[in-house]
DNA sequence: GTATTAATATGATTTATATCATAACTTAAT
DNA sequence: ATTAAGTTATGATATAAATCATATTAATAC
């Protein structure tokens, strides 16, 4: 590695190579690397507003970025949250279309560039990467249905619950049981699509039922099936 | 054309060709048509259902199809229509995951059968196919986010009046400004993501506010800018 | 054409949740 | 360390929309 003075980061997208990037061959890999620009990015900075055009794709290599979409009062609807190994950026590139999403940093990021061009050659040149990164295309909108269904039909408590459940798949718990992604009051209610005082509220009422502790923002999350439950999960 | 017991809805098919399959050779547009199974499906049938494994991917000659997913209660989210020329199912066949969605006729319909597994060496060996594919799915992506967005931030009137405007956008007016669409109370409700009563009692407003008019279950748009304005539109 | 079922319409009531207001606590900036 | 800004918490009130109930109309099945 002749990145010495970031060689954490780029191990780190080393190991995202094992996923989406896993099947290029050792000279596209070497193309990735020669334009790679690995950047810090310190918490609140932005990496690309919805509504612009953007001019690449970014691999995380560490921290965490959450995707969110503004609506009309300009109140924010987080879409999802992009972590280490995760691309943000190419439905853009790859669909020649102006951002839809917003992507702001809220843990401090290290994030590495691939330019438009080389991703839609990469695209349009490696079968199994094409085959990869559609796969992953889909995935995303069966999540999509899903999200669109809760939304609709759960009630703001179910979907709380649910929510929880989510970043402990995502970001998993430490030894102590804690989330180990740590949101304001806001940015849960903004997951939830719903107001701030309700998600203090509904998390105040989980404290009560021993679902969960709260320690100051970091949310410990207590009995993981009674949380399913409320959140009717299956 | 060799299929002249049904050329007319071969012939919708190949105008579909100009659109995801336009980049097919001949040999591969041939493939298709070898392996295409153009069958008639009733108002109400079923094509495929969500939790199954789904064997292929369908192409819409005429007809419309709603592709809706199942809530916790049995309530149906629509999420999208598939008219002539859309493709469904591409999402399950390629990433290889159980339908997320149900896909059920609302109008006679005809639809064409691509296998799973020519559909998949279609999107391998042709480079322009997949880069079109993946736009789709971007398109889709990007589509699912500002539905999302939408659910989870605007009223249900402001819901109801977007929805209508999208289905003038998708389905056009006829020469007497009738949308060329029928649906339910209920599945406009199951497109809004609200109860059927509140359907009826707004779309009873809109009617008294001169924005549309109501011929049983057949909806003139009077006003569209009245109607974008209510749906707060941009 | 008739009977049955489904859909539409309307009114009343209830409920979930948003909004408003205020105080206390925590974090960020200097 | 202090101050300012932001976040969290709680209570009260308002609002949008769901639910319940019933009658009417339209569509479907035979």
């Amino acid at each position: 590695m002749k990145h010495s003075p970031s060689m954490s980061s780029c191990d780190s997208c080393s190991n995202k190579f094992e996923t989406i990037f896993k099947h290029l061959t050792q000279e596209e890999h070497d193309m990735i690397s020669l334009d790679k620009n690995c950047e810090p990015y310190k918490k609140g900075s932005v990496i690309y507003h919805e509504g612009n055009r953007i001019s690449g794709c970014y691999c995380i290599s560490s921290g965490i970025i959450k995707i969110y979409k503004t609506g009309i009062d300009g109140k924010e609807q987080i879409i999802t949250f992009a972590k280490n190994g995760d691309i943000i950026g190419f439905r853009s590139v790859l669909s020649g279309e102006l951002a839809c999403t917003t992507a702001k940093v809220i843990e401090d990021s290290s994030l590495c560039f691939i330019p438009g061009d080389t991703f839609i050659q990469l695209f349009k040149q490696n079968r199994e990467f094409s085959m990869d990164l559609m796969q992953l295309a889909c995935k995303e909108l069966g999540e999509a249905n899903a999200y669109i269904t809760d939304i609709a039909q759960k009630t703001v408590r179910e979907r709380l619950a649910e929510i929880l459940i989510l970043l402990k798949d995502n970001f998993h718990l430490d030894n102590e049981q804690f989330l180990q992604i740590t949101l304001t009051r806001e940015e849960l209610a903004n997951i939830v699509g719903t107001a701030t005082e309700s998600v203090i509220r509904l998390l105040s009422e989980f404290k009560s039922d021993k679902l969960i502790e709260l320690h100051g923002r970091r949310i410990k999350i207590t009995d993981i099936n009674g949380l399913k439950k409320v959140g009717n999960i299956f």
